[in-house]
This record gives C-alpha cells, sequence and structure tokens, in this order.
DNA sequence: AAGGGGAGGAGGCAGCATAG
DNA sequence: CTATGCTGCCTCCTCCCCTT
C-alpha cells in the first residue's frame, strides 16, 4: 500500500530524506563554521543576562539558531519538490521565473513556504513578471493562470483568490486578473492532487517516513501536538470528509 | 484616548552561482 | 580560492485605521 496515493512512495521518501540530510548538515556546520559569520557580542552579552541563562546555554541556542536559519531556507523548497512529483506537474530549475508548471492544466506557480516571506514592494515586481508570462502574447505561459502560493497562510483558512498587491510605482492597487492569483498551501496542493486532504496527508505521513528513514520514532503527545501545530496554521477543516 | 491589527519598509542571516 | 550579487526566509519597526 502506497504511503500516499498521489505520490510515489520512492520520491515521497526522496524528498523527505533530502531534507533531513540537510538539517544534520546544517547542525554539524553550525558546530564547524560558528564564526562564518560573526556573531553580535552586544546581543551575546544581553542574551545571557536577559533571558537568564549561562554561556553553555547561549551556546547551544546560538547554534541551534544558526542551524534552524539554514535548513528553514530548505522547507520552501521541499514542498517545491513534493508538487514537483504529482503527474504533469514541473519543478523548474532555479533561475526560472516561476516554481512550477504544469502545461496539461495551463498553470505555472510560484511557491512561497510563508505569507510574510516576500516583503510587500517585492510583491509588486512578482505580480508584473506575472503578468507577464500570463498575458505576453510572446510568452510560453500565455492563457495560463498563475498562482503565488503561500504554503502557509496568514490566516489559518483556505483562500483562492485574485492576487492584487499594490503597484509600488502608483500606490494603488494592481487591477483584479482572474488568471493571477493568491492560494493557500492547503488548496494549492488540492489543485496538483485532486485531494483536499492531501496536505494534511502528505503532514501525518511525515513521521512515518522519517522513521523508515531513520528508525526514529515520534512519540504519540508529540505527534499530537504537531496536529496541533497544524490545526493552528490550517484550521481544523482537513478532519471532515 | 488606548490598543489591536494590517500594510509596508528595512534589515539580518544563510545558500548558491558566478566572476575574478 | 575569495568576493560579490542574487534569492529565500524571517523579524522588527512604524504608520495608520478601526474598534472599544
Amino acid at each position: 500500500m502506497q504511503l500516499l496515493p498521489w505520490i510515489s512512495d520512492e520520491f515521497l521518501i526522496n524528498a523527505v530524506e533530502k531534507l533531513l540530510i540537510i538539517a544534520d548538515k546544517s547542525l554539524q556546520k553550525s558546530e564547524t563554521d560558528f564564526n562564518k559569520n560573526v556573531l553580535d557580542p552586544f546581543s551575546a552579552i544581553f542574551q545571557i543576562a536577559g533571558f537568564n541563562i549561562s554561556h553553555d546555554e547561549w551556546l547551544i541556542a546560538e547554534k541551534t539558531r544558526q542551524a534552524q536559519k539554514s535548513l528553514q531556507n530548505h522547507v520552501g523548497d521541499f514542498h517545491q519538490i513534493i508538487l514537483g512529483g504529482v503527474g504533469s506537474w514541473e519543478n523548474l530549475e532555479t533561475g526560472q521565473i516561476m516554481d512550477l508548471v504544469n502545461h496539461d492544466k495551463k498553470i505555472i506557480a510560484e511557491i512561497k513556504n510563508k505569507y510574510n516571506t516576500v516583503k510587500g514592494s517585492d510583491l509588486s515586481g512578482l505580480y508584473q513578471a506575472m503578468e507577464n508570462l500570463v498575458s505576453n502574447k510572446y510568452s510560453t505561459f500565455k492563457g495560463y493562470t498563475a498562482y503565488y502560493v503561500t504554503i502557509i497562510p496568514k490566516k489559518p483558512t483556505r483562500i483562492n483568490t485574485f492576487f492584487n498587491p499594490s503597484d509600488k510605482e502608483k500606490g494603488t492597487k494592481f487591477s483584479e486578473n482572474h488568471d493571477i492569483r493568491l492560494i493557500d498551501g492547503a488548496s494549492f496542493y488540492e489543485i496538483v492532487t485532486g485531494d483536499p486532504n492531501a496536505l494534511f496527508n502528505l503532514y501525518q505521513t511525515l513521521p512515518t517516513v522519517i522513521q523508515k528513514l531513520t528508525g526514529k520514532e515520534f512519540k504519540s503527545d508529540t505527534i499530537n501536538q504537531m496536529i496541533k501545530y497544524f490545526e493552528l496554521a490550517y484550521g481544523s477543516s482537513h478532519s471532515k470528509g
């Protein structure tokens, strides 16, 4: 029995393994390259005093912080890899304007992990790039629908609406274009897989995959806690149906 | 008037590709 | 090899509107 009906076990396991390897390397690097980026000595002294911790505790916290920074840079990429492994979806190389394309469904997508990943003034440029790709008659993607995907949305509800940020040149909003859309992760996973619970099912499967790869088992209260975090991010509507 | 919250600006840290 | 520029993710701050 396949772990998830919409993606092969091999692909899923490889994607998860990749992130685990990155996590491991990040932790190692925080030891070996601890001073690669100049530490803020003032920050250190105020943390030790203000958080009431010892130097040893600060050292652990700082290494964890550095490793977490590295790892988080790849979480968005994880979704891009997974989604690019479904059906006729393609994960475009870095350097391309967009992250994902499906020529059958005529959809292109830019994947960001969190709603506040891109600052306001940069949304302006993103909109214009998307507008160009789907509107320009010489574009490969003329007539496609472009999605700006925020895997983790601002509020724990599903959204699939016009993406019309404000034009930083003019200070007014771009016009609402039906083919340039803002969508959350749960909704976009549904478009890609056809399964309304795909994102939640992926999340639920991760402990199993991780255990296969590492032998490490998640405690049941840890899993319950993880489910709560998911519900805080996406609401609890995933459990229906 | 005070406080919550959204929008937008700025900046820090990290990875990666590439130029020199 | 190092330096540099670009991109991604996250945090902090300020301004401003709206509710209480």
